[in-house]
DNA sequence: ACAAAAGTGTTTTCTATACACCCATGG
DNA sequence: CCATGGGTGTATAGAAAACACTTTTGT
């Protein structure tokens, strides 16, 4: 049987910044679907892992490199590419924008953070995987902590609350949930406060890394 | 860049019958591993989408037809293969081991069931695999309903009772169990009983596939 | 009558939710 | 002194958990 059906990977990169989540998308410089906006990813090479295929790929790209990675989908419609049959194995990444300057090189023209409600139209069957991606996320917020991978190592106690609300998409009670997240122990609180121009300093906190993914592994039913 | 990557799926298909959780695997025809257990599985066709070649490939080597099958993960080592660089898309099913009569054909030698406590040492990263699933459907069963899928159409409620306890691995209370799985509101209740010998017969119950299926879509939080 | 499994309610404890005022700073 | 965002406690309602006896059948 001579199989020649390609494997390639993508990675869909969640950034949040003051209060608005993003995902960073390239603009293809070749066919098919050149000059149109797609999410980062491009063939598995024959000695590599899928991660380091798209760890690869990433910083080839779009210049990030990206501590947190997990296996979304594997998306195999054999339709999907029109060149030929292209099975991709997509990912799910988080970082802090601030924290890496974007460039574009290879295969792409240009690279951008886009808000997740004013997306572009994508190629391929990419909006079908951003979609899942974004609903897993909003998933994942229910049953594990989120923050570590999206915040600054120290921050504000209301960063982590606007970044709830962001992902939940609706207000939540400040004082239900500051209890919640500091009786999970996965905080710890600096002798330090900073000030954000008006209005009484906040005290700043920082994960407790080690309780932090403690956690993450256990799980938690999370009800905001 | 030429790349010769193969594809292929493998099928991780549980079964319940009378308090055991079992697992479908065949005996290896061919090398590599000729001989040993594993999961079914094969390599995708090119003009197949992965879950058409999951059926098939089920099909062929077990004989069973399955109607719940769901994406587990991709498994990409590269060396994970001794012939040569294979990536597998792994799914996971469940069915009631009693609605089929397994038989071995094309790749498989045998096919039996195994007791998940009870498993032969397995080809391939295939313990890696099984692992995997049987986490996976351990976590299912916080934030599902189960028990459609594995339990004879109509059935008494202690066997709902014995597969949560056998899921769960720990014994669970009867009359909040009972409660919380009729709260939900995805079994009707027969005007049969079942006797099984000793005791007082049971009534039987049946899953409302409609309810049952909504519950599954909305995803309930579920604590016993 | 007894062994074996099925069926059934109430109380207690914990957790989620709702809710409003004072505090510290900059201008 | 006022505007702005930060910080805090209590009361109520609802859900989960703990817990034991009665019923129906076969032998």
């Amino acid at each position: 049987m001579q199989q020649s059906i390609k494997l390639s990977v993508d990675a869909v990169v969640f950034g949040y910044e003051s209060g608005t989540i993003s995902v960073l998308l390239i603009k293809r410089k070749y066919e098919p679907f050149k000059g149109k906006w797609a999410i980062a990813g491009g063939f598995v090479l024959e000695d590599e892992s899928l991660e380091e295929a798209v760890e690869r790929e990433l910083k080839e790209e779009t210049g990030i490199e990206i501590n947190y990675l997990e296996q979304l989908y594997t998306f195999g419609n054999p339709k999907r590419d029109p060149r030929c049959r292209v099975v991709s194995v997509a990912y799910f990444g988080l970082i802090k924008p601030s924290a890496f300057k974007i460039f574009a090189s290879t295969d792409a023209e240009e690279v951008q953070w886009f808000k997740i409600n004013e997306l572009p139209s994508l190629s391929f069957d990419h909006e079908e995987i951003l979609k899942l991606a974004i609903a897993r996320l909003q998933g994942k917020i229910t049953y594990e902590p989120i923050g570590f991978e999206l915040l600054d190592t120290k921050f504000p106690f209301s960063d982590l609350e606007k970044l709830y609300t962001t992902l939940l998409g609706r207000a939540i009670d400040r004082r239900n949930f500051r209890k919640k997240i500091l009786s999970l122990n996965i905080l710890d609180e600096l002798d330090e406060k900073v000030s954000k121009g008006s209005g009484r300093p906040a005290n700043l906190f920082k994960f407790n890394r080690e309780r932090y993914f403690k956690l993450k592994k256990e799980g938690i039913i999370f009800e905001i």
